[in-house]
Parts: C-alpha cells; structure tokens; sequence
DNA sequence: CAGGATCCGTAACGATACTG
DNA sequence: CAGTATCGTTACGGATCCTG
C-alpha cells in the first residue's frame, strides 16, 4: 500500500505538522506547484490524463495522478472513468473547483502582473548584500 | 556560505526546476507555510522578529528568517532594523506587500469557508475508496 | 491508456548551539 | 535580541517498471 506522499491519507495529515488548521492543507493543495497548473488548466476545458500531462509539461506521471487524487478528494476536480479498453479518464472542475480555479488564478495573473516589481526589487536586494569587496 | 535552501540565491533558482516561471516563484514565496502566516500577521501591524515567531507559532527561528528574508527580496516586506543594544528590528509590509498580503489573505479566507464542503467531500472520496471488506 | 508500486536523491525543515 | 552555522531527518518529487 504504503500510502505516504502528500496528504492521501487523512489520519496522517495531522502529524505533518502537530498543529496544522484545516485551511492550510486547502491552500498547500490548490497552491501546489502542479495544483495550480492543473486547476488553470481545467478552467477552460476537461482534459483526459495524458493530455493533461502534455497540456503541463515537465509533470511526471506519479505527481500529476497524485495532484488529481488530493484535488478530486477535496471535492475540486471531478473523475469521469469511462469503462472501456482501453480506459478513458476525463478530469474536469466540479462547481468548488470552478471557485477554487479562479481563485487561485486570479493570484497568479496578479503574481505574473508584479513580476517587473519584483525582479527589481530583487536586484537592489542583491546589490544590497554583495559582498562589496572592501566595505 | 551555504546559501541553499528555498531561494537566496538567484542563480540556482533556476535549476530547482528547468524551467519555472519567475510568476511561480512568486506565488510560491507568498503562498509557502510560512510566507501566507507572515504576510497575514503582518497586515494588521508590524511586528519584531520573536514577538512574529510568538504570534505565528511553531515556526522555527531559522524558518521564520528564511521567510522573512525571502519577502523581503521580493520587495513584500520592510526590515527595519535599529542599531542599537540589544538589537531590534521591526518588520513590515510595503505596499507591494500589502497588495500580496491581500491577495493571499483573500485566498485563505476564501479556504476556511469552505473548509466544511471540503471535510465533507474528503470523508465521501475516503469510504467510496474504503477496502469495503468484501467488494 | 491510466495509474500503482518501488527505489532513490535531494532539498526542505526542525532542533540545537553559537555569535554580534 | 536577532539572527547564522551546522547537523540530522524526513518526505517531496522524479524515474522506472509493472498491471488492468
């Protein structure tokens, strides 16, 4: 079994951190660096897995499937498994993944937005700190 | 030195991943466990370094400088430290800050609310995936 | 094709000790 | 007080192999 990684099993949550409120785990699922790739994607249409995983890129198979599993387990994305061969599996946002997708878009467009103020506040950081040679 | 760990140094951000887009470090560094608590408490007052580690928590003084100088990089926090004995340092948001702040405290807030639909839809997932003993 | 199981490196994190 | 340096652990994340 051996059910480790991330938060698959809900008892084992708890000991992550001793006292980590439910809000946190939401925000670490949604804000995860795939969560968000793959909740930005579902956005504009249901992708089936390795067509999500094209979509991505630069996602292994291991963190895309565990990424969908925590989102569908907290009621975000929606599994469609059509029984045939061979097997077709349709992901897409339930209504709470919808809110939850544009959320957490609404961030990112907002980070991509102070990218400039940021990478320059950076640089004054860095020359701030440099080593100045002699004082 | 050793300036490993998260992102001190720009040059190695890059090869944490190959290609990772300056947006996603952003929300990383403002959504990190640490960085969402910081921000959060910051946005009422400002606060000194171990009166911000009691408020938050839990959080290691070698995390909480980490963070701490992290936003401070992005341009999200202002350290104002006083050159006087025994030292204080008083710690900020900028305005850049306090738009990040908002954002983020938005999000969270938007996650304790539905911190109920989520319960719920998790403890559904977990007994349709329970062992069922016997099918 | 969709994913489970396993192995493994690395880096994130925490605890502790130490410094200006 | 406000950090830095060092160490040990662990768990995140990738690669690979395997199955229905």
């Amino acid at each position: 079994m051996a059910v480790r990684e991330e938060s698959a099993d809900p008892k084992k949550d708890a000991n992550v951190n001793q006292a980590m409120c439910p809000s946190r785990l939401i925000l670490e699922h949604v804000t995860s660096r795939w969560g968000v790739l793959v909740l930005a994607a579902l956005l504009n249409r249901s992708y089936r897995f390795s067509e999500l995983r094209r979509e991505i890129g630069g996602v292994s198979e291991k963190m895309l499937a565990q990424t969908l599993q925590t989102l569908e387990r907290d009621g975000f994305v929606h599994r469609d498994a059509k029984p045939v061969i061979p097997p077709r599996v349709d992901y897409s946002l339930t209504e709470l993944g919808r809110e939850a997708a544009e959320q957490v878009w609404g961030l990112a467009r907002w980070a991509e937005k102070q990218v400039g103020e940021v990478l320059a506040a950076r640089a004054v950081y860095d020359v701030s700190k440099e080593p100045t040679e002699r004082q």
